[in-house]
DNA sequence: GCCAACGTTGGC
DNA sequence: GCCAACGTTGGC
């Protein structure tokens, strides 16, 4: 069981939005981050805890619970010639890039970046560390059980 | 809109 | 394989 934190633009797709899909479920497409794709590919796996974290938008920070709800497979939108997502290097027979499916637990009051840099139990978290853009990070049991038992529900 | 930080590309 | 140039991310 591993734990994950996984950013969206809220513009994109909210806690709200994959709370209201059928199955309250996602396809995770679009990661273009060779280390992101790796920690799908290679690492996770279903019932995984996801921090679902909006980010670049007036409040960035984590909005609500979720789960990995599929191994990874290929990210269709890197076929799809009219996507923004789309790899001209990408084939069938050789796909470049994966996602996994996410599914939504629940909304939790948000907890932005200020509050989340206050609790010396998260210095270590990747998320906080300087010049950190990775849209997936990994979240350790330590720090999941910390946020989800002392910040979500404050 | 700014810009620091980081990843990718491509010429050599 | 190096590295300068360029593109992207994302908080502010």
């Amino acid at each position: 069981m591993n734990y994950w934190l996984m950013k969206s633009e809220p513009d994109e797709v909210s806690i709200d939005d994959v709370l209201g899909m059928p199955g309250r479920k996602v396809a995770w497409f679009g990661v273009r981050n060779y280390q992101a794709r790796n920690m799908m590919r290679d690492t996770m796996k279903t019932k995984d805890g996801v921090l679902f974290y909006h980010s670049s938008c007036a409040e960035p920070g984590i909005a609500g619970l979720a789960e990995v709800a599929s191994a990874a497979y290929p990210d269709e939108s890197q076929f799809d010639r009219r996507s923004k997502y789309y790899d001209g290097k990408a084939t069938r027979e050789a796909p470049r890039w994966f996602n996994v499916d996410v599914r939504a637990v629940r909304k939790t009051r948000l907890v932005g970046l200020p509050e989340l840099r206050s609790h010396p139990e998260l210095e270590d978290m990747v998320l906080l560390k300087r010049g950190n853009r990775l849209s997936i990070t990994p979240v350790t049991k330590g720090q999941w059980q910390f946020i989800v038992a002392k910040l979500l529900d404050k």
